[in-house]
DNA sequence: TCTTACAGGTTTGTATACATTCGTGAAACA
DNA sequence: TGTTTCACGAATGTATACAAACCTGTAAGA
């Protein structure tokens, strides 16, 4: 993304924040951070503006910056974003793929590629019964969709309301059982044979289906 | 938002793109912009970290910063989003003026003592003929909307989708003429009234007859 | 002619030093 | 006792210096 460490150094401190382990309101003091990740404080500044733009810190000139406050209340408004969003970007990359049933650029075979050993994978884990496993695979999964879009703009907002919305599982995390992930077979399907409209439908009832999921099991206890 | 000057040249490097006075492509070499700014490195690289988590520039590790695409193809589905988006803020915003009839947050009252100001700025303006000049305010009224909500989130969310979609008229800017204003004015009434579910269908129609508007006069020629 | 190697300059990435601001707590005073 | 002032420490904001990587064009060689 950019310099060589800030991406490092963003990236944990967003997991830090999303898994919980830095309570909201807590104090990101540049100086620990920098000796905690071993950089200056430049890198450290540079994350925490990327973080602060992603809503997950709060910066105040010359006060530094705190993680900002859990979007508890927003939950059932981020969902519905997000049925919009997922829902964009499973149409396009089912539009992508039907456009290019022919021979399909190096890129979006990849993707596809990149895909079913996802699926795979996820399969494997869950019949293993490693439902902590499951949560990154599903990340992946719909973020690859985003990218088979074809559009930046739709890759890097799921990106932003996901991590959002993952950040509201940090208390009890994955109750939710694996029961959803049946679906990404079908939805995968409906793309890669460019059944756009389809694979539109099947992602809204799964995002809906995920919704449902957490206010059904996953609601914060505060 | 953070550093002193950080959020000022942010902020112009932000509106020169989306004026559409840096084409997408251009690089933004740190030397330059440090020039054009009068301020160190620091504050630039910052501001650009800032602007690419918000997708206005694409950063590559030792390849600086250039202008993103502006995302043309994705004007349909970022007005689908905004949609939800700002059906919530107006909903919510409802519901916090209904919680709240007898005596009003000093927060709140503030909020629309503004909006009126808003409004009543707007309605000059129209009378004036100033097209120009309504941009500006019109997306004052959403923003401050958005405040009213109460959801941080949702405030960051609406900067972010709206800083896209106004990026699409950068090339041919308000043909859209000044028929949605008045919508504002019935959005406000509902919303201070505490009527959340009227302002919310208010908003929803707004935002729709805004896309309809530009996929009517404003689609780029490109 | 095309390819490859390399030197030079340019640009980004990081570290350090200094300037500025804010919070805090002790001391002076009413 | 309560309030105000002010000095000091700590953290942020910025500038500068240096290191590392990249790009370009030039020249040697096949």
């Amino acid at each position: 993304m950019s310099g060589v460490h800030v991406a490092r150094v963003a990236a944990r401190i967003r997991a830090d924040i999303i898994s919980g382990g830095l309570e909201p309101g807590a104090r990101l003091t540049e100086k620990l951070l920098a000796e905690r990740y071993e950089v200056s404080r430049v890198p450290i500044r540079e994350a925490l503006r990327i973080l602060s733009a992603e809503g997950l810190v709060t910066i105040r000139p010359y006060a530094g910056a705190s993680v900002a406050d859990r979007p508890d209340d927003d939950a059932a408004d981020l969902f519905a974003i997000r049925i919009e969003l997922e829902a964009a970007t499973a149409r396009r990359a089912g539009e992508r793929c039907a456009a290019q049933t022919g021979e399909r650029s190096a890129e979006i075979s990849e993707l596809l590629v990149e895909l079913e050993r996802i699926l795979a994978e996820g399969d494997q884990t869950l019949k293993a019964g490693d439902l902590i496993k499951l949560a990154p695979l599903n990340s992946q999964f719909h973020q690859r969709i985003a990218e088979l879009s074809g559009s930046q703009s739709l890759v890097s907002l799921l990106d932003q309301i996901s991590g959002r919305i993952e950040w509201l599982y940090a208390v009890n995390v994955t109750k939710r059982g694996g029961e959803a992930w049946a679906e990404h077979h079908l939805i995968l399907d409906a793309v890669r044979q460019g059944q756009a409209q389809r694979a539109e439908e099947l992602m809204r009832h799964h995002v809906a289906g995920s919704r449902d999921s957490y206010f059904k099991y996953a609601r914060p206890s505060s």
